[in-house]
Order: C-alpha cells, then structure tokens, then sequence
DNA sequence: ATGACAATCAGAGATTGA
C-alpha cells in the first residue's frame, strides 16, 4: 500500500499536477495539505472519475485538507480537539483499508516569537494529546502531513540562512521530537537515515534550480505501521513542473 | 532588504505562506 502527502498550495491553482500526480503514481491514499477551498467547492466529481473517494474538511482562501483514498474512507475526526476557538481547518482524519490516517497541516509560526509561533506551539500540544489516543491502536496509524517543521539541520540546505525561522527554533524541533520519544516512526529518516532530503523547495530566489530545500512534510508512523514499513521517498520531479506546488509528494509503501 | 515568488480574495493591494 502506498501512502502519500502532498501539500498542493491550491486546489485550484493545482488540479491538473494534482490529477498527473495520480494518474502517474498511484497513491492507494493522498494526504492533502493548503488545499485552500471550501468544502462543498472541492472538485469531487473530477476525483470520483480519477479513481478516488474524497474526504473532505476545507476553507475560505487558506488552510484545508482532503484524504483521497482508491478505498472508501470513514472519517473519524475533523478538526484537531482541543480548542473550541481554533476554526482552522487543518487536521482531517480517517479509517481506510484496515489503517487509521490523518492529513495535518501545522501550523507555521512565522513571524516568531510572537502569537503565530505561540499558536503554533499549542497546536504541537493539542495534536501530541491527540496522537497519544491514537499510538496504542490495534492496527497501523499514520500521521501524515506539512509539519512545518525541518527536524534537524541536514534537513535543510543552510541552517544558518534560515535560522530565526519558527520552522528551525528549538521549541518547534523539541515539539516534533517528542512525537517520536513517544513512539512515532519519521518514515523517510528511518529508510534514509543520512541522505539530505527535501520536500519543499521555495519559489523565491531560485531556489529549486540551485536545489535549497528543506525536509517538512513528514510522515509518522505508529510501531504497528512501522513494522510494516518498506519504502518511502520523495517525487521530487513533481516540483520541476510547470505551475508545481512549492512542496512535492513524500510517500511510504507499507506491506499488507 | 519593508525584497524576491505564488495563491487567494477581490476586483487593488493586503494577507498568508515557509
């Protein structure tokens, strides 16, 4: 089975990379990220006639995210508990072919410090509370999304150029880090323990053609998922597409 | 560098992103 993320900046602005994606790649079950339209505006029927159920949970203008599953899905959760105030729609979570899955959009934080970056660290809080429910579950759970957060400095082409960025501050690293002490697996870091690899590349100042990326979208990964792990990757060539998403797909296979 | 680039809402330029 092979589970992707993919924050596709857009619903919009992304429909034909999102479709070519699918058509070329086959993910079983796409996690989507900053899809940044409304619910009932979402181009289901285009999916259906792609060979994918849909599930839903967007909003106006930013934010949103979807799981695309060959499968029919049962959601189990939209919205991540934990505060009745929070109405950003970013954390969209299902039951699909014997697995649990979750699509997340982190919050980013920047411009840190400041109420975004304290915003983004509540965020980390409620969702560790959340996973926990999640972690001792009798079948495999993933966690899969833009986390906003490059987990440590090969994770980035210049640690030093991006350094007073809330995606690098300690406490947001510190935060990611407990979701593993907890007992979640970081799929690509565990098949690719040393390599640099990215998934986003910025659309300003050159950046995909000199290669300054950083690794944040991330999928974490249950013991139960974990055992079952045998590849995960980026499709990187996605990026170096006309009109591409500034993130690229990052993916697992998991053995049925 | 109050930048660059891109998407959205709106219908110009501000907001958001990372």
């Amino acid at each position: 089975m092979r589970i992707a993320t993919y924050n596709i900046n857009g619903t919009n602005a992304r429909l034909p990379r999102l479709l070519e994606w699918l058509a070329e790649y086959k993910p079983d079950i796409a996690c989507l990220q900053e899809i940044k339209i409304q619910t009932e505006n979402f181009p289901v029927e285009t999916l259906n006639a792609a060979g994918y159920h849909c599930l839903v949970h967007g909003q106006k203008g930013f934010n949103g995210v979807a799981i695309l599953s060959r499968e029919p899905a049962t959601e189990t959760q939209r919205g991540l508990p934990g505060d009745d105030l929070d109405d950003h729609s970013r954390y969209l979570e299902a039951e699909v072919a014997g697995v649990r899955v979750a699509s997340i959009y982190l919050p980013n934080g920047n411009p840190q410090p400041g109420p975004k970056f304290d915003y983004k660290l509540a965020w980390f809080d409620r969702l560790a509370v959340h996973a926990a429910t999640l972690l001792d579950r009798a079948q495999p759970v993933i966690l899969a999304g833009d986390y906003n957060v490059v987990p440590h400095d090969d994770d980035i082409w210049s640690p030093i150029a991006l350094a007073g960025d809330a995606l690098m501050q300690p406490e947001s690293r510190a935060a990611y880090r407990r979701l593993l002490w907890a007992g979640w697996t970081d799929a690509v870091r565990s098949i690719h323990p040393n390599g640099r690899i990215w998934t986003f590349w910025d659309y300003q100042a050159g950046a995909w053609h000199q290669d300054h990326g950083f690794r944040i979208d991330h999928l974490l990964l249950s013991p139960l998922a974990a055992d079952r792990l045998v590849d995960a990757g980026v499709d990187k060539a996605v990026r170096g597409e006309e009109k591409a998403s500034d993130h690229a797909p990052t993916w697992i296979t998991l053995r049925s």
